[in-house]
Formats: C-alpha cells, sequence, structure tokens
DNA sequence: AGCACGCCGACT
DNA sequence: GTCGGCGTGCTC
C-alpha cells in the first residue's frame, strides 16, 4: 500500500492543497495523472501526484480515517520527477495555486484532442550552413561552456554579444555536447516566427526529426503530438517561445535563452513567471544539473548585474562575423527643427540623407513605435477628449484611405467608432487631432517622396494572413524603396541593401511612465540601428529626439553598452528599482470601481500590520492602475517595493494575506479578484 | 469550482 | 403528495 498526494484539477482558491490518497497500483509515481474519487461527485476528478509515501505514520489520524482510493492512472501524460518539484517552487515564487503551475507542464490538449497518426514538421525546412571558423572570442566561449556541460555543473552564462558575433553558433555547439553526452537541449526564442533563422539552422544542422518545434500556431493535437515525441525521448532538442520552457524533456543539460531582454519572456498569464527563473529552476534540480546560456545584444540591467556580480559569467562577444563595421549614428534635436521653423515630424537632416540614400539606389527604414494616424482627439474648444466607452483610454485616430473607412481605434481592445465631425460635449467645430503615428508618416512620406515607393509594416497593415511575407518580400526585391514600420520590423530581419534606418521619435519610448522606459529606449534604437549597413556598406542611423541629451539616446547612438548601464545601475540602486529590489504589484479587478478599491485597501492594511515596522515605507497605497478600467472591469493596484534579500519574507506576507482572503470568501462571497505580479514588465 | 443535499413553494 | 428552485457547505 502507497500514500500518494494529488493536486486536484480545479478551478478553485478553496481546493488549492494537497489531497492524500490510498494507492495499490504500482505504476503509479511523482508525476502521474490519476482519477480520483472528491467530494460527493460522481465523476471522478483529473489529479498529479506530486509526493508517494509508504509510511502512514505522517498522516493526520483524521485524514487517515477518510482516505480514498485512486480510481486509475492515465500512464500517457505523466510528469518527471523534476517537472513537479519545479511546479513546487512556482507556486511559492509565483503565489499561484498548485494547479495553475502544474498546467504549465502539462500538454495542453486533453484525451480528447489526441490523434491517431502524426503529421510531420508543418513545412519548416532546415538548411546547414557552412561555418568556415570560429572566431577567437567564439572559440574561448564554447571552451568555457563546454567544460560546464562536461564536468555537470549548473554553469550559467551570459553571452552579451553585437548582432552578427556569431552566438547561434555557439548555441549550436553547445546543443551538440550536451546531446552527445545523452542529455535534452531545450532552446528559448522570443517569437518562434520573427526568428526564423535560429530555427532553420538548428532543423539543417540536427536534422528535422531530431527537433521539436513549439509554437502558439500549432493546434492542440499537434502540440499534443510534439509533447509525446519530447516526452518518450524520441526527440531531446526543443525550440520555442516562452512556454518550450516547460517541455517534458528528460536529463535536462541545456537551456538557452536567446533575445534574454525580450519582454515576451515574462507571462501575461497566471502563473506571472519569469522564464529565465524557471530555467535556472529546472536546471538545477537533483536530476538535471545542466548549463543556462542567455544570450543578447542588449542584456537586461537586471541580467547585466547579476552577470557583474558574477552570478552569470559573462562572455563578451565584441567583433561582428564578418568585420563589418557599426553603422554610423547621429541624433537630431528636433527642438531645434521647431525653431527653425520646420514642423513636420521629418526633420530637414533626415528627409535630405534619404534623398542622399535613396538617389544613390538604397532603401530605407523608418521606425515610429506608434500606430494609427493621430494619438488623440479632442475638441480645442472644452477639452473633451475622445475615449473608449468601456477602458476609457484615449481613441486613436486611424485614418485609413481617408474617407470613408476611418475610424477611432481603442488600442487595446478593439473598440471602433466614428470620428466626430464635431464636439459630442459642446457641439464645436474644433476637434482636431494630436500626436503622429505611422498612418500619418506614410502620409508625410508620400508628399516629400511621390517619385519613391512606400509601404507600412505594422499590426493594422498585416492583419490578413500573409500580408506580411508579401511586404518583406516587396522590401526585401527592392519594390519598395522605403518602408515605414513598428518595433515589428526592428527584430531580426536582415536586409542587405538598407542604406539608412530612421527612428522617427526616439521619445515615444523614452516618455512612457515606467522605470524601464531607458532600457527599453536603448534597446529599440539599437535593435533598429542594427538593421542598416548589413550589407556590404557601412549604414547610417538617424535619431530624431527632444531629448537628445538623454543617456540612452546617446549611448544608444555610440553603441555603448557598458555606459548606458553604469548610467542605468546608478539611476535604479538610487531609486531602489530592479535589480536592488523586486517590485510587488497586486492587481484588484472587479466590475465595481467601490469593490476594487475595497479590496486593495484590505490587502494595503493588512500586509501593512504584517511588515516589520521599518519597511513600511515600501507599501504604497492603493492606486487607481495606469489603465483604470479595462472592458468594463474596474482596476486598482497595489505596490509593495521589497528591498534585495527580502523577497522571500515579504512573499511568506502576501502569502499569508491570500490564504486569510481565500478563507474569509468562504463565509462571504468576494466581489473582487487579486492577482499578484512580481517584477511586471509593464504598469498597465 | 462542482456537486449533492435540503428546505420550501407550486402543480399533475 | 412530489417536482424542482437555488442557497449552503464540503472536498483526502
Amino acid at each position: 500500500m502507497k500514500y500518494v498526494d494529488v493536486v486536484i484539477d480545479n478551478k478553485s482558491n478553496s481546493t488549492d492543497s494537497l489531497f492524500t490518497y490510498k494507492c495499490e497500483n504500482d505504476s503509479v509515481a511523482v508525476g502521474s495523472k490519476v482519477y480520483v474519487p472528491f467530494a460527493k461527485g460522481r465523476k471522478p476528478r483529473e489529479g498529479y501526484v506530486v509526493s508517494v509515501n509508504d509510511d502512514p505514520s505522517e498522516i493526520d489520524s483524521d485524514v487517515l480515517k477518510k482516505l480514498r482510493s485512486i480510481e486509475s492512472v492515465d500512464e500517457e501524460v505523466s510528469l518527471t520527477g523534476e517537472m513537479v518539484r519545479s511546479a513546487m517552487w512556482m507556486r511559492g515564487r509565483y503565489l499561484c495555486r498548485y494547479i495553475d503551475a502544474i498546467r504549465c507542464f502539462t500538454p495542453a490538449g486533453s484525451a480528447a484532442v489526441r490523434r491517431e497518426k502524426q503529421d510531420s514538421l508543418s513545412g519548416e525546412k532546415g538548411y546547414a550552413e557552412k561555418v568556415d571558423r570560429l572566431t577567437s572570442e567564439q572559440e574561448t566561449a564554447v571552451e568555457q561552456i563546454s567544460e560546464a556541460i562536461v564536468s555537470r555543473r549548473t554553469g550559467r552564462f551570459l553571452i552579451h554579444g553585437v548582432t552578427g558575433s556569431g552566438k547561434t553558433e555557439i548555441y549550436m555547439r553547445a546543443a551538440r555536447q550536451a546531446l552527445d553526452l545523452g542529455r535534452g537541449v531545450i532552446i528559448l526564442v522570443p517569437e518562434i516566427s520573427l526568428t526564423g533563422q535560429i530555427v532553420e539552422r538548428f532543423l539543417g544542422h540536427f536534422g528535422e526529426d531530431s527537433v521539436a518545434i513549439l509554437h502558439s500556431r500549432l493546434s492542440a493535437g499537434e502540440r499534443y503530438d510534439q509533447w509525446q515525441k519530447i516526452r518518450n525521448g524520441h526527440t531531446r532538442i526543443v525550440i520555442g517561445a516562452r512556454s518550450a520552457a516547460f517541455a517534458p524533456v528528460e536529463n535536462l543539460g541545456l537551456i538557452v535563452v536567446d533575445e534574454e531582454h525580450e519582454s515576451t519572456y515574462k507571462s501575461d498569464f497566471t502563473p506571472k513567471y519569469d522564464t529565465v527563473e524557471v530555467a535556472v529552476k529546472r536546471l538545477q534540480d537533483k536530476e538535471s544539473q545542466g548549463v543556462l546560456i542567455l544570450g543578447s545584444a542588449t542584456p537586461s540591467v537586471v541580467t547585466y548585474n547579476r552577470a557583474k556580480e558574477g552570478i552569470y559569467q559573462l562572455i563578451e562577444l565584441t567583433k561582428r562575423y564578418n568585420e563589418v563595421s557599426l553603422p554610423k549614428t547621429e541624433i537630431v534635436d528636433m527642438r531645434m527643427e521647431m525653431k527653425a521653423g520646420n514642423r513636420s515630424i521629418i526633420s530637414r537632416r533626415l528627409a535630405e540623407e534619404m534623398r542622399r540614400q535613396l538617389d544613390s539606389g538604397k532603401q530605407v527604414m523608418l521606425f515610429l513605435n506608434r500606430r494609427g494616424y493621430s494619438t488623440f482627439v479632442s475638441c480645442r474648444e472644452c477639452g473633451y477628449v475622445a475615449k473608449c466607452p468601456t477602458c476609457g483610454l484615449s481613441l486613436t485616430y486611424h485614418r485609413g484611405r481617408g474617407g470613408e473607412d476611418s475610424k477611432l481605434v481603442c488600442h487595446y481592445c478593439g473598440h471602433e467608432e466614428k470620428p466626430p465631425t464635431v464636439c459630442p460635449e459642446c457641439g464645436s467645430a474644433y476637434v482636431r487631432y494630436f500626436g503622429s503615428g505611422t498612418e500619418k508618416i506614410e502620409e508625410t512620406i508620400r508628399e516629400l517622396f511621390p517619385g519613391n515607393t512606400s509601404d507600412r509594416l505594422d499590426l493594422d497593415s498585416v492583419k490578413k494572413k500573409g500580408e506580411l511575407k508579401k511586404k518583406l518580400k516587396a522590401f526585401e526585391n527592392g519594390k519598395t524603396d522605403i518602408l515605414i514600420g513598428t518595433q515589428l520590423i526592428a527584430k531580426g530581419l536582415d536586409f542587405k541593401n538598407v542604406g539608412l534606418v530612421g527612428i522617427v521619435s526616439a521619445d515615444v519610448s523614452l516618455n512612457i511612465p515606467d522605470f524601464r522606459s531607458p532600457e527599453r529606449a536603448f534597446q529599440l534604437i539599437t535593435q533598429a540601428a542594427g538593421r542598416a549597413g548589413r550589407g556590404e556598406d557601412e549604414g547610417s542611423v538617424i535619431i530624431q529626439t527632444y531629448s537628445p541629451e538623454h543617456y540612452a539616446v546617446v549611448m544608444a547612438a555610440k553603441h555603448d553598452y557598458a555606459h548606458f548601464y553604469e548610467a542605468e545601475d546608478k539611476f535604479r540602486r538610487f531609486m531602489m528599482y530592479p535589480p536592488y529590489s523586486d517590485i510587488f504589484q497586486i492587481m484588484f479587478t472587479s466590475g465595481s470601481a467601490e469593490a476594487a478599491l475595497e479590496g486593495a485597501g484590505k490587502w494595503h492594511d493588512r500586509i501593512a500590520q504584517l511588515l516589520p515596522e521599518g519597511d513600511r515605507r515600501n507599501l504604497f497605497e492603493p492606486q487607481e492602475a495606469y489603465m483604470s478600467k479595462i472592458r468594463d472591469t474596474y482596476r486598482y493596484s497595489l505596490v509593495l517595493k521589497c528591498p534585495r534579500g527580502s523577497r522571500h519574507d515579504y512573499a511568506g506576507i502576501i502569502y499569508k494575506v491570500r490564504a486569510e482572503e481565500i478563507e474569509s470568501a468562504r463565509r462571504k462571497k468576494q466581489d473582487y479578484i487579486a492577482v499578484v505580479d512580481i517584477n511586471p514588465y509593464s504598469f498597465t
């Protein structure tokens, strides 16, 4: 007779605990999916075994009396011990329920979705690229990483390398090494569709049958097939986005997180995990002891700080593979343009350089991180601003083709309405449009360069299937001279004939009310600039801004990560922002604003009681969220800044308050929802 | 969250 | 009598 602890799969907060069952079945082990009788239900409920015990003496005698037996086992979808241990850790780390953490590791499809036959990969083709020789920097990197893999240490590396410095080659050699030692490999990329190259190279090198690819476009059935292929050991390399960090790879020897700084690595849903933390946890399990490689041209400040402190071993790749030089960059002070009487969003300098490049047969890319035509619509007479009825955010004017199809759009929920001709508040005709987006630039460019072809690439212009590929193809073939886009085109794309990249407004990302905005601005400028001069010739970059002296802009223009980091680190230290603290954000949502605020107030007071006297100043008053209402749901937030070293204690306090609230919800139904997000990527 | 149980009003 | 409305309470 065995005694097993089971996590029951249901959606309730109040059953978030372990339930013990008796079990005679020998095949039941940690990670097994089981069906158990539960409460008064006659239908057995799904659950996962998280511990197995032979000895009943530790079970509470009252519980022991009412133990029931496991109904059946589903052998096909069992998790490994390591996966279960990692899930248990996640529950404490991210303050979610057991089942939320477990579900990260289970195949999305249930039995209903299992398919009979297995299709091969959906059209992904690999190619093997001939690599002549490694640079000396690459060679040193490979040696260091190999040493860690071979000696089965939990090595952790940060590869800081400019684009084109050959990070992918290092990942491949490390993967090869791990595989040769019989170990499993996970390669994480920010977004599978935008990183085709890395996928192709892995497929080409390791063969299409040895690599599993996980991405959001897979159907539940396809996903399940991939999961099985990995789980039964048929495939030992996995490439995928964030969720691939949970792939059922046994004996994990290597996890690579490419473009480590990307925000897609932080989950938007419960549990709000950080992919790198999960990777570290999985790799330091008693059964794995593997190596972590983070790679980025612009590491996040938190990561780089850890490297400086020795938590990650830092590998700097300073040379581009073919010794192609970095583009020449200049900053244009838009205040001077204003003074000189140029009210256009394109400075004289940018226009002039565009003309020069276009005349010499080169192509131009323009970036603006803002969709639509105008960012808000306002009445000059009474100050009325058009807002989304369900979200309360300013509506963006989309001009479309200029006539009938113009509309106001909420960029958050997608709500659309017709633009007003007179003010709906006061009837005035002075309704005006302010701020510029990609649509407006497109119009300006057509006026300024009537002889050249231009195209726009943003979320709006590629909603139709295949549109993105078509537009990229046209640019690649030289049919489009000028490509205007949002950050959608800032990443990864490789066009040989781009002579100039224009960053229309560095201020858009700089002025977002978030402590990470300088970091984001630096990364975006660097990435965008990286699109210039990828062929033989040196490219050039022009950055337009109203803050030409801002360190993020200045250092990005100089391609100087080290000094950007120094300035930013100083700021973070002074303000006690991460990495010098962890920020706990608790979001309270409800259909009623009062209920949400009341919930926030209740938590605030209870947390204050539990915090040590001297730490009270780290707890802030409940606030209306930056987006105070989304789709008719009201939002209030509570922020707790947790000094370095106290994360565990603070998390304990939050955990306790949460438990108390769940307990009190048994008596009186709660009319708000509280969600904890530790170190959120944006304060929305 | 489910799900069953139970206590009360309406109806073949 | 008894069918079924939903309020209440518990889950190894």
